[in-house]
DNA sequence: CTTAGATTTCAGTCTTTCCTGAAATTAACG
DNA sequence: CGTTAATTTCAGGAAAGACTGAAATCTAAG
């Protein structure tokens, strides 16, 4: 038998808020809560507990487990003989928030990204699209394709550096002038 | 009678991509549609006209239009003489990235930043909520304390400076080494 | 003040997404 | 293998969200 986690008020709190969020953050409202639940847990939980813990049913968790394995998010441990799933959260919360942002980028906008290369491609042999509009899409997809190249540099700079550059703050603009 | 803009192939491929991606973007389809529209328009459009182009609803368009003057991306215009409101969309690549960022960072993050703010204040006199609880929320609101408090500074320096130290990519690690 | 075009509101309908519970599948153990 | 616990799949129902069209409201001009 597990320890399956006290839902303190405060805690209650934090899980209804990150359902509330859901919406805006654009999943479900189930995913966000088992998030919740597994990132404030000090220790892995199996999935039983996890829908006693919210009141939804075992089959929810199993596929909100499974999205979440997906944003990379949540992983799975296991307890010398015991053959159940831990499901546990990365627990940084620097960790947690670039894989979101690298999760993003992927599902937002890379397709878009495409996209316009393939009207780039296209635009050659097309008399009917009016230049000006031609322009705007080639000036987006140059503006994207500096914004991710620029995006995969810093996301490859090493962790120490990128905060020795954040606390600097606008300092660094004395670097450039 | 307007030009309502003519929907050659690679604008429609265009708004059509535009709904598609709306799901992921948190909007619906026809509030991504019709900016997609707006965007690529050279000129502005009247609501009737949008509702021709893109065949859903006066109505449809009415509220929608709203919803994107909420987001800061839309405005109103007027021509001499005519009495119908004139919509025209941010142009701009740059400014509509960072007003869609700023929008999101105040209905994505703001809440939650609030939510860990009254967490912070209620630890106090919580003592139900173990330490390490208490602790890993204290981490997460200091965390979106520094990100939101850096953000605000980047966002706030001028755009050629931005520019400048984007286009130096990662060489501005050397500053701090 | 009246009229007519323009716009918005909103109740109802449609669509999509989410969730449940039963049944099917998988995997460990004897 | 057969048994049993654990997990996943999936059809159907519930909830949430988006869209329509008719009616109401607004606004400019006569």
């Amino acid at each position: 038998m597990t320890t399956p986690l006290k839902m303190t008020p405060t805690i209650q709190r934090c899980v209804l808020h990150w359902g509330e969020m859901a919406g805006r953050w654009g999943i479900s409202r189930s995913v966000a809560q088992i998030h919740a639940v597994l990132f404030l847990s000090p220790e892995p939980l199996i999935a039983d507990d996890i829908a006693g813990l919210l009141g939804i049913a075992r089959s929810n968790v199993s596929v909100s487990l499974k999205e979440l394995q997906t944003w990379d998010l949540v992983s799975i441990t296991h307890v010398l003989g015991d053959r159940r799933d831990y499901f546990q959260a990365r627990k940084d919360i620097w960790d947690v928030l670039t894989t979101i942002m690298d999760q993003r980028k992927r599902r937002e906008i890379d397709p878009t990204l495409q996209l316009l290369r393939d009207c780039a491609v296209d635009a050659k042999r097309d008399h009917e699209t009016p230049e000006q509009i031609k322009e705007r899409l080639a000036t987006m997809l140059e503006f994207l394709e500096e914004m991710t190249g620029w995006y995969d540099q810093v996301r490859n700079m090493p962790r120490p550096t990128l905060l020795k550059l954040m606390r600097m703050g606008n300092r660094v603009a004395k670097v450039v002038s």
